[in-house]
DNA sequence: CTCCAGGCGCCTT
DNA sequence: AAGGCGCATGGA
């Protein structure tokens, strides 16, 4: 592995769940309890029980991934090289597509704070509770899709997640009863997993493209939300303001073969800008 | 107080 | 097709 920007990554808006301790960033990984401090030479990973397999969290965290290579297919243009400079070891994560397809329902205008507030009230009541060390607080998995079928709407609003909790609801049914299949999208061109997951209530093409990126890792996708918006139009488009479906079309041309990662650095350079 | 937040669904033109 | 508006909730 070479550089990762381990903190940076962790809360730039990708992922919900993870928390700095004086001891590092908590979190949880496929129903395990994880700890991560940065060292010298890579990434010092602590869990609650042995194992012997850790396929699993280089999977999540991307860690083989050679960033150079990434950003050497970005764009040549003078914005690129400034985001690519302040986002130095700025990683995507490869995450569950189901906690990725729920957590981004729930994203819909709510600031990245207050999304990470409503995810952890909706994992304490409702996650099964894992293994965690007992210095550590108690962990909880990501509540599976047939547990929040099954719960009442007022169940899901009481965790403040407001006009978001009947599409929450309906798209856990849709999933725990296999109409959609969020385990087959792999093997789906990019427009016919996106058309499936847009089949979710409350998911549009900006929430979509956030699952087929952070989830599936299709460097095709590219979530347009109202920081890349005024990145594009400022940075691209300072004199016109381009359609809606003009500014998707440019997307789709310009930032090359890892856009996905481009807009992730393009987000995350806009969000630690000035104020 | 107003404005806005990693939007979407639905209703008008 | 394109634009406007309401939706919960909380922070700035």
């Amino acid at each position: 592995m070479r550089e990762y920007a381990l903190g940076e990554t962790l809360r730039s808006g990708q992922a919900f769940r993870w928390r700095l301790t004086p001891a590092g960033w908590e979190g949880v990984v496929k129903a395990r309890w994880v700890r991560l401090a940065p060292e010298t030479e890579g990434i010092r990973a602590s869990v609650a029980e042995p194992v012997g397999d850790w396929r699993w969290l280089e999977n999540y965290l991307q860690t083989s991934v050679d960033l150079r290579e990434v950003t050497s297919t970005f764009p040549d243009d003078p914005h690129m090289k400034r985001a690519v400079a302040q986002c130095r070891g700025l990683r995507l994560l490869r995450q569950e597509p189901w906690e990725c397809l729920a957590t981004f329902i729930l994203s819909s205008t709510k600031q990245i704070v207050q999304i990470q507030q409503i995810v952890q009230t909706l994992c304490e009541r409702f996650g099964e509770q894992i293994p965690a060390p007992a210095e550590s607080a108690p962990a909880f998995a990501f509540p599976a899709p047939e547990r929040l079928a099954a719960l009442a709407e007022g169940e899901l609003r009481a965790c403040k997640m407001g006009f978001r909790a009947p599409y929450l609801r309906e798209t856990a049914r849709l999933v725990s009863s296999g109409e959609i299949n969020l385990h087959s999208l792999h093997s789906h061109p990019v427009e016919e997993a996106r058309a499936e997951l847009m089949r979710c209530p409350g998911v549009g093409r900006k929430i979509a493209d956030c699952v087929l990126l952070f989830a599936y890792g299709l460097q095709q996708a590219f979530p347009i939300d109202v920081w890349i918006l005024r990145a594009l139009q400022q940075l691209y488009f300072p004199r016109r303001r381009p359609t809606p479906k003009r500014l998707l079309k440019f997307t789709e041309t310009y930032f090359g073969a890892n856009a996905g990662y481009a807009q992730q650095y393009l987000f995350h350079y806009m969000r630690t800008q000035n104020p």
